[in-house]
DNA sequence: TTGAAAGCGCTAACAT
DNA sequence: ATGTTAGCGCTTTCAA
């Protein structure tokens, strides 16, 4: 790890450290020759370029951090995939910071913008991740930012996500449809703006098909397989036991066949269930499972080019942008007799 | 975003910028009561730190880089959980670098060390990151590295993993001991070297029970879902139809299963399948999946620990890490009459 | 077309 | 205990 620097280039090539510069980022502020020269140069000292300087002196980092409640869910990194797809093409890198849900996690990889390490923020999170209170947000001071799949209710920032209310309509009246009546609700974190979308379209959906909701088939979970698990035993031992249960996520949809089978209860002869995000496994499960899809490549792309773009100072033509969903049928949902 | 920096605080207190930086990071080099009246000013100015330039003077940039063929893996995932925290209490960001299993990326990631973006390395591939053939390597010029999981051949980089060989060793024999002599195996990606291992371990294991490994039942893929799907395919047509199967990721005997159960086997009852990881979804599955478990935790703990040490100019007391591994005995394995 | 020189914001000798 | 000052390596006016 000897430093070599632009001087070391300099010397070598019998130039100023500017004409180095210039040579090798601004190519036509130098002559081809010297150009030719410089690089040369670079190439046999082994140079690499000191980025923490450049960036220093541009203020401009070259990196984009993406908040997100946890990696590891198969359904955020389709988004992150598509981010970092994005970014790379774009010159920029992905800094995951990865909060477990923690609003301070999410202050602090917020707060790399502060600090100078990222140009922009990809935020899925329904907190806004500042320290000041909503009211006295300053518009000039916020850094780009654009909200993915959450809503902070903010309207300065940008956010991409489907329609989680129409999509859960729509789930909910595929089950309507098939017959069902006794309809439970795994929900996820009803801090999120996600969930309780979900929700309202629910209980929209009934009231649209004429029928009542039943407020104790409703769970309150977290999006986790292990919610998913504790809440369907839960239904299970209800007497107004629901033929369909409705689950936020597929990970709580995985939770929840589980122990529907544990209980001797088959799917979809005894209770149908239906997710939500159609991660990859949910095709292998089996049975496999029938959901409603995210366009998680649509988003991450969406989000990204927005991200970018704000930091290049161009505005988003519109401040909240609606990818479409689409309910994948399959094997975990049944027309009751 | 005003930029405020020390110079700010400094006028403020009415002291110099040494003074604030001394009173902002070496609390004792400085009065109490400067000390305070420093904080105050900083916050009253809504100071925070720019790392870019602290970097760029102690050329220490506090991150480090992950390098790591799929974020989304689950395996992988619990390894990133555990380098993040032991990180994130020492300091350091995590900057993670998915590759897909590009080489190219790989590099690109770990340049991150030479433009000083980076402070260290983790690396999760067999193959070195850097463009010098593995014999031009100079030990001291190379950045702080720990490999994970696999290995380059390199022993200038301490290495973390399980023992690959005997892991498969103790599966191979859990299949023996239950009657199968009939045992295939998918592998993972060959160039990877806890694949070759891992067959390796297969075949010894084979040997030390006094029977003849099948050539044929041996397919090669990739660790994929998609290649476990395609894979079983394969060995459910052949004359010599397999009564086990040994996977080598939770992930390949994932979409094994689903292949299977699409054409009417019955898992343990017509074939036996066993994975490798341990990912969360295994016991989700039906039937459970009887798997190696790796200590993921373990792994990513050690790794951090080892690499923020390096970094620290402290060396590790030896260059191989071993850790256990365990066998999970769950329901896709069967005692053969 | 090239070069001299002024910083970006911070830290750390060194001096007071 | 506090302040002065010299850079870290780069980009970017501005002048030659």
């Amino acid at each position: 790890m000897a430093k070599v620097g632009i001087k070391d280039i300099a010397a070598r090539a019998g130039v100023s450290i500017a004409t180095v510069s210039h040579a090798l980022r601004k190519p036509g502020r130098v002559a081809e020759a010297t150009r030719k020269r410089v690089l040369a140069a670079a190439d046999e000292v082994g140079y690499t370029r000191n980025n923490l300087a450049a960036s220093l002196r541009t203020s401009r980092s070259g990196n984009i951090v993406v908040i997100i409640p946890d990696v590891a869910d198969s359904y955020n990194y389709g988004i992150i995939k598509a981010i970092e797809k994005v970014a790379h093409r774009r010159g920029y890198s992905v800094l995951l910071g990865d909060t477990q849900g923690s609003a301070k996690r999410e202050r602090e990889f917020a707060a790399m913008t502060r600090s100078r390490q990222a140009d922009g923020i990809i935020l899925m999170s329904h907190r806004i991740p500042f320290d000041v209170a909503r009211e006295e947000l300053e518009p000039d001071e916020l850094p780009p930012l654009v909200n993915a799949c959450e809503f902070t209710g903010y309207d300065g920032f940008p956010t991409v996500s489907i329609d989680d209310r129409q999509a859960a309509i729509d789930a909910t009246t595929h089950l309507v449809d098939f017959g069902h009546v006794d309809i439970a609700v795994i929900t996820g974190d009803m801090e999120t703006t996600s969930s309780r979308n979900r929700l309202e379209g629910f209980k929209a959906a009934m009231e649209m098909a004429g029928l009542q909701h039943n407020e104790r088939l409703i769970v309150y979970g977290d999006y986790s397989a292990q919610c998913g698990e504790s809440a369907a035993k839960t239904l299970l031992m209800r007497k107004d036991r629901p033929t369909a249960i409705f689950c936020f996520s597929d990970e709580i949809a995985l939770g929840c066949m589980y122990a529907l089978r544990q209980h001797g209860f088959e799917i979809p002869n005894d209770v149908s269930v239906i997710g939500f995000d159609n991660i990859p496994f949910a095709r292998y499960l089996m049975p496999s499972l029938t959901t409603v899809a995210q366009p998680t490549e649509d988003i991450g792309e969406t989000c990204a080019t927005i991200l970018l773009d704000l930091i290049d100072g161009r505005k988003p033509d519109k401040v909240r942008y609606v990818m479409p969903h689409e309910l994948m049928l399959r094997q975990s949902t049944r027309r009751l007799a």
